[in-house]
DNA sequence: TCTGGTGTGCTAATTTTGTAGCACCTGCTA
DNA sequence: TAGCAGGTGCTACAAAATTAGCACACCAGA
């Protein structure tokens, strides 16, 4: 099943956890709610992890006494998916479009060895689109 | 209630519609149903948008004798929510890291024109960082 | 060794989703 | 003008999600 699926196939309450999970992991129970939106209850938060441990989204490991939980999916594997979704959704699959909405978006600018990386990057599809 | 917040609170259903009326807008329930992935009875369709319209999240127009749907929220504010949320949920914050995935994905190549444009738009950014 | 704190597993009730059916309205055309 | 096609509003119900409560296990410190 591919991730975009697997995403869709989540709950309103899964999905949220699923977000707390690729900004951090391995992660515990209590952390999950206490980033959650509009937390419920402990005991929910733990329901809805084990459903979906159940599911095979999520996996965990034992530290000490507590359980620590991580998405299942490699992490690149996800980002390509939710870019792929980004492009689609919002910007009818143009990538000049959401690039120029991505440098423009708020949050940490970046740097000048940042900004000399994007321009070999640029260089070089330059080269390939010729 | 921000963007991203009106996001978290859809069900499952709520959100294919949302995604369907992101990419066409304004369209036809008819439409949307088509569009849905593994359509449910055009009769569920316009449940779901009803319950929709009365939350707040979604307008229609009258065309003729049938209704067309779109987003409430504009177009510019749901982009910048959704990139601000892949920054954040999948990037940890990281513009460059955002930007090469971007780059690096399937889909239409950008043409010697864009990357001009692209070209520019670092420029000023690059003046800007000093 | 007792006890409080923290974590787990299981169960059950309530609320929300997801689904479809049916009656009615409107414009078109035979 | 009668009937059909395509649209709408309302209603009802089954399934799933969401939620909380309770009992038990384990560890650290008094």
């Amino acid at each position: 099943m591919s991730v975009n699926a697997i995403y869709a196939s989540l709950s309103r309450r899964e999905r949220q956890i699923m977000d707390v999970l690729h900004e951090e992991n391995p992660i515990s129970a209590k952390d999950i709610q206490n980033k959650m939106p509009d937390p419920p209850s402990y005991s929910t938060v733990r329901a809805l992890i084990t459903r979906m441990v159940d599911k095979g989204v999520v996996a965990f490991t034992h530290e000490g006494t507590k359980h620590m939980y991580r998405p299942v999916q490699a992490q690149n594997t996800v980002q390509a998916s939710a870019i792929s979704r980004l492009l689609k959704t919002f910007f009818k699959g143009s990538k000049i479009k959401a690039v120029t909405a991505l440098l423009d978006a708020d949050g940490s600018e970046m740097d000048a060895h940042e900004i000399a990386e994007l321009e070999r990057k640029i260089a070089r599809l330059k080269k390939q689109s010729k």
